[in-house]
DNA sequence: TAATTTGTTCATTTTTTCTTGAACAAACTA
DNA sequence: TAGTTTGTTCAAGAAAAAATGAACAAATTA
């Protein structure tokens, strides 16, 4: 029992739902949370409720986007933590609803605070566990090179440290 | 998207002929790397050459790295790519040899020419082809809405072509 | 020319990351 | 209270990415 080759859309029936305008949406954020290093399911969940108009719940995402309920919950509270997409309230209505914010600085304030901040730290831990190692090279001409290179590394850091933020204040 | 918490070079037989420096600043560019999105084998091989006053050869790093000739292979070609390791000419030797070239500045142009403008270059693309399918949405308020949206992006895009540059300068 | 050294490519294997779906808990409802 | 709806968690499976190693080519040397 066997489907057409020609009907081949039926085996996912959900996609039908999206209209090519909400399917490009779709397409571009997806290719953005690539470059960002997020799984694509952050990409179509926040793209879909980017391009709608009224709140969805977690229900009609999952449908939408013929997405497991799991991923949807998942993604959706990952989105809440960087504030890219908050719960609103319903009246009459049990069921969480959600939109996208759209405000450009305010996901970068998110995606900074909750990707690469934290990673950063890490980085300065390193850096300080090295300058230690560094301290106790011998007077060579490897340990000059080497306690230079510690000492360059260091300025990267403290470069990165005044740079970053000064990010937030391009993307008003 | 997930990061492991600890490194552990020194539980690996070959990492044995590394000693603490060396494996620190490894550590510290392979966690880079992972931030940048990039395979850790890139991160070993810059890490070791940075740290390294001597050029090194292709099968040096595969020894010291413990690592597959073909990984390194690729690695370096993709760094050399980036403009993150040059190759220098040894008289009296067949062998390359390679450098790490340590101006931020240039590694980060590097970067952004082979990682992040390919990638802007195909949103763009997406992007006016979701402009011209925004031209044809119906004159409801879900249409306007939409449009809008489509605007915001075209916004965002225009945004990100002004900061980047500005990015470099910051740098120096 | 045959053998050796050096480095690249790419199919396969391994590792890592993402998604799924079922079990569960909490909050409601009949 | 028993049943339903809503949402979360997490073990297991699927998919994607990275590393390996063997085959190959190019350059060199005997």
């Amino acid at each position: 029992m066997t489907i057409p080759a020609t009907l081949d859309y039926a085996e996912r029936p959900a996609a039908l739902s999206l209209s090519a305008l909400e399917i490009g949406v779709i397409d571009f954020f997806v290719g953005a949370v690539k470059v960002l290093g997020m799984p694509k399911s952050i990409g179509e969940i926040y793209g879909l409720l980017f391009v709608s108009p009224e709140p969805l719940t977690l229900d009609s995402l999952v449908e939408r986007l013929s997405m497991s309920k799991g991923s949807a919950s998942q993604g959706l509270k990952l989105l809440r933590a960087f504030g890219a997409v908050k719960a609103i309230y319903q009246p009459g209505d049990r069921r969480d609803y959600f939109v996208a914010q759209t405000e450009l600085k305010q996901l970068a304030a998110g995606f900074m605070r909750e990707q690469i901040q934290p990673r950063l730290g890490h980085g300065e831990e390193r850096l300080s566990h090295l300058q230690g190692i560094a301290d106790t090279l011998p007077d060579s001409a490897t340990g000059d090179f080497q306690r230079d290179r510690v000492a360059r590394l260091n300025r990267w850091s403290k470069r990165g440290r005044e740079v970053l933020p000064l990010l937030g204040g391009l993307l008003d």
